[in-house]
RNA sequence: GCCGGAGUGGCGGAAUGGUAGACGCUGGGGACUUAAAAUCCCCUGGGUGUAAACCCAUGUGGGUUCGAAUCCCACCUCCGGCACCA
């Protein structure tokens, strides 16, 4: 038995020690040193510290910036790699209301979980860095941003249709509501109309579509945020109401196709609508529009169901040939959107169609070119489509046009009379800014008592949350902070002015908009940030997270920055210059036939089937989302307890890709255990605890197959590190480790390069085997090899000798072969000559270094 | 419906126009051992064959090419996003 063996459990609590000690990825302030050096910072999304506590999840992407970081490192950059706490938020507020304890101690109590599991891994983050959002003096600069917001007309109070969850008692984001119901919990979400605080993110919509093109981001991050914001270009168009002075705007893209249209229809909140109704419509469509009020958003947008509407009574005229057209009201027409009217054109757009087949208002073609008569379904063609029926007034036409052309025409024309003009809409709504919650950062406003809002002056922040009894709404349905006392509501200005403070709250969004600035220097008490280290550090290199908050926090967080940006505060347009996100892990889940879920731990596998422990049933095994009630949560510690946070660190990047899904499977952490395991022996000596004595201090070139390994292996890694490819980089380092077990002599050299390659992705074992080779300094501190490109290419290299395209032969030939060679060796090939059968070589394809091809 | 991504052994996955299945897991065989574990070595996509070999094979069907998992067209399936946005 020997007794030397790899014991990360006892290495890696030591590594971690002293690292923490040293301060040893403590970042660097010193202006003399900033200067010395190029920086790259490295940044997670910071975690939200759940009472759950980490799965295997969360340390994915952690890892991956870990290695880059400690790479970048050591290839001599200065890197900046934090971490912290996004600890406002709604489930910490709901434990607390569960457990009777004060939000603060389950947010400390959760962070002491989440920290202790990150440290465990290893990280090189700088810990002399950590933020917490939820601290009064982080949230005193989320406050002061706010007055930023605020001084430029960016924040402001508005009676608006908004999402309120009743289960909650909250209102919530467009961003987070879904099919009606919100996204995390799934609670269902009605409309009501409150007096709430929006940030004017509209203002930015184009700015934010716009610099997507000058990021480094998944395509498919960038194409969401394009949707989200919706840019459409198209025509406004006035419509005067027949019999009356008033007249009312409708949005379309298709303005080419006014002479189609047959109705108007107003969106049941318009304010027109009550206006227009004639008397004997009256009832229905005051039944209708009180019945669309009640719906919620999940009924309003089902689109399973048919068309409703109610005519108004009232007629439009359509101004390019002054017919009468009638106008109705239906829910399909959306008030948040373009001006709450449209004209409809059913020969031309699906739902103008379906609506006019329910009520049988007619469908004129006005774009040619469909193969089933218009009456059956709508044409949609705007590019090749030719305008019929389509001339009018004033001896106006646009027949024989094709669409673009026709868009253009008639909106020149309509501009000319006033009657219209061009317009971009967007589909981004202002940002829904205030929570009627407890556990957020408060605004630093008040309601003076002459009903103004005062933003209160920047030396009163921070504006701290008072202690309160309960963390629920009032009786009468005020938000929390409404039981505060007097002494923290009420104030006198500086003006002396006297006013109530704002109850509501700030959303769990706010601190995430800004907290990658906090980092470059979080102890200021004076700034948020200082000019200088904002100067140096940003932006933002490399920012790894889940693809989860593609449209809510990364949309934030750039509207914030640009607002900043002009404020000139920060002094780049955008954030995050590179983005990755990493593919989620599941999990194997088992189930019996009734459906109940078994843990893994009371699973047997016999002959590919599974059974329960306890009851000896069949189980039924699939791969899903971790969650706890389908009891397949890994949990890092764990996974750390039986093979160590190396292992844990490589099997994380050794799964696949890290952007693709993937199921944690428990066996094959066994892989790379043994990989770190055979790593060991090749500096230890397992029976005597020595070092191996097959290392020797001869030249690496007195193993040449070894050496050219090693090059390959320094060449893949440094790229694939880069590129965050890991999982190749580590079958790369294990190709390596293969050939050096049963290589004779070990040139210490070549060990030691290689110990440098795997420190980022093994650092524990790493620093362990480096300090036992008697290097004097931390590895982590040591300098990134380079690789020889002369020794990265074999001299003899495998030649592939194909005849039609089909393998048939190998040779060993030269590197430096050249093509008349090759063609040679090819055709005397013995294999290759009997699939000629003695026919002549038609051409023969010579690619130098890889094949030859005779085609017969 | 629209937009994006993906389909390769028993499993996770390599290969982005040039030897399909690197690396790892699983399974099988062997060495060492009193034995087991650990370790080390060999084999492990399917088919025909004693063998040497040969044939088939990257979701399906076509195409381009000397050569296609990779490029093009059509289709199927799965995953993700958006969705009455005029």
């Amino acid at each position: 038995m020997p007794e030397y063996t790899y014991e990360p459990l006892e290495i890696e609590p030591k590594w971690q020690a002293v690292w923490q000690e040293r301060h040893s990825f403590r970042t660097p302030s010193d202006p003399e040193e900033l200067r010395a050096k190029p920086k790259f910072y490295v940044l997670d999304m910071f975690p939200y510290p759940s009472g759950a506590g980490l799965h295997v999840g969360h340390p994915e992407g952690y890892t991956a910036t870990d290695v880059v970081a400690r790479m970048k490192r050591m290839q001599g950059f200065n890197v900046l790699h934090p971490m912290g706490w996004d600890a406002f938020g709604l489930p910490t507020e709901r434990s607390a209301v569960r457990e009777g304890l004060h939000p603060a101690e389950i947010t400390e109590r959760n962070i002491e979980t989440f920290r202790r599991q990150i440290q465990r891994l290893g990280f090189s983050y700088d810990w002399d860095r950590e933020v917490n959002t939820s601290s009064p003096d982080y949230y005193r600069w989320t406050q002061w941003i706010f007055l930023k917001l605020y001084e430029r007309g960016l924040a402001y109070m508005a009676d608006v249709p908004v999402n309120w969850c009743p289960a909650l008692g909250t209102v919530l984001a467009n961003e987070e509501v879904k099919d009606g119901v919100y996204v995390e919990t799934g609670d269902p979400v009605e409309r009501r109309l409150m007096r709430q605080w929006m940030l004017k993110i509209t203002e930015y919509a184009e700015r934010l579509l716009e610099d997507l093109d000058d990021v480094d981001w998944p395509e498919s991050v960038k194409e969401m945020q394009r949707n989200w914001i919706g840019k459409s270009h198209g025509a406004d168009v006035q419509f005067a109401i027949d019999g009356g002075d008033e007249t009312f705007t409708v949005f379309t893209t298709r303005p080419d196709t006014l002479f189609g249209a047959t109705y108007c229809v107003l969106a049941p909140e318009h304010p027109l609508v009550a206006k227009i109704t004639s008397e004997d419509q009256r009832a229905a469509v005051e039944t209708y529009v009180s019945e669309a009020a009640q719906k919620t958003d999940l009924d309003r947008t089902d689109l399973s169901k048919e068309k409703t509407g109610v005519f108004t009574g009232a007629w439009a005229i359509n101004p390019v040939n002054d017919d009468r057209i009638p106008i109705w009201v239906a829910d399909y027409v959306l008030m948040g959107y373009g001006t709450g009217a449209i004209m409809a054109v059913p020969g031309h757009d699906e739902r103008d169609h379906e609506f006019a087949r329910e009520f049988g208002l007619p469908i004129i073609e006005v774009v040619s070119g469909s193969d089933v008569p218009i009456g059956e379904a709508a044409f949609i063609d705007n590019q090749d489509g030719v305008l019929v029926n389509s001339s009018g007034k004033d001896g106006f036409s646009i027949d024989g046009l094709k669409v673009p052309e026709a868009i253009a025409r008639i909106t020149a024309w309509l501009e000319e009379r006033a009657l219209g003009r061009g317009r971009v809409q967007y589909r981004l709504r202002d940002w829904l800014f205030s929570r009627q919650r407890y556990w957020g950062e408060p605004f630093p406003v008040v309601h003076t008592d002459d009903n103004e809002v005062a933003p209160v002056p920047e030396d009163w922040l921070p504006v701290g949350l008072p202690e309160i009894d309960q963390f629920r709404p009032t009786e009468d349905g005020r938000p929390p902070l409404a039981r505060a006392g007097d002494d923290w509501l009420r104030v006198e200005l500086p003006d002396g002015r006297h006013g109530t403070r704002e109850t509501n709250t700030m959303p769990q969004w706010a601190g995430s908009c800004w907290y990658y600035l906090r980092y470059l220097d979080p102890h200021n008490e004076e700034q948020a940030w200082s000019k200088e280290a904002e100067d140096y550090w940003m932006p933002v290199d490399l920012y790894v997270g889940g693809v989860e908050h593609a449209v809510l926090h990364l949309l934030y967080a750039r509207f914030w920055h640009k607002v900043l940006f002009d404020c000139g505060l920060v002094h780049t347009k955008e954030p995050f210059q590179r983005l990755f996100n990493q593919g989620m892990i599941l999990a194997h889940s088992y189930r019996d036939v009734a459906g109940k879920y078994h843990h893994p731990s009371d699973v047997e596998e016999r002959d590919g089937h599974f059974f329960s422990l306890s009851s000896g049933a069949g189980l039924e095994t699939q791969i899903e989302k971790m969650s706890k009630s389908k009891l397949n949560v890994v949990n890092p510690d764990e996974v750390i307890a039986a093979y160590g946070a190396d292992a844990m660190r490589l099997y994380e990047l050794f799964m696949g890709p890290l952007e693709v899904q993937k199921p944690w499977q428990m066996k094959d952490v066994e892989g790379v255990n043994r990989f770190l395991q055979r790593v060991w022996r090749l500096v230890v000596d397992e029976k005597s605890g020595e070092l191996n004595p097959k290392l020797s201090e001869v030249p690496s070139s007195s193993e040449p197959e070894l050496e050219r390994t090693l090059h390959k292996t320094i060449k893949k890694v440094s790229s694939d590190t880069e590129t965050l490819q890991m999982n190749t980089g580590i079958a790369q380092m294990m190709i390596f480790v293969n050939e050096a077990t049963v290589c004779p002599t070990l040139p210490r050299g070549i060990l030691t390069t290689f110990l440098r390659l795997l420190s980022p992705y093994a650092p524990h074992l790493c620093e362990e085997l480096w300090q036992r080779l008697g290097e004097p300094k931390l590895i982590a501190h040591a300098e990134w090899p380079s690789w020889d490109p002369d020794l990265c290419i074999d001299d003899t290299i495998t030649v592939v000798v194909q005849v039609n395209g089909k393998k048939r032969d190998e040779l060993q030939v030269a590197r430096d072969a050249d093509r008349e060679s090759l063609e040679r060796l090819a055709l005397a090939s013995e294999k290759a000559q009997k699939f000629i059968e003695g026919r002549e070589p038609k051409r023969v394809v010579v690619v130098p270094g890889r094949l030859v091809n005779i085609v017969v």
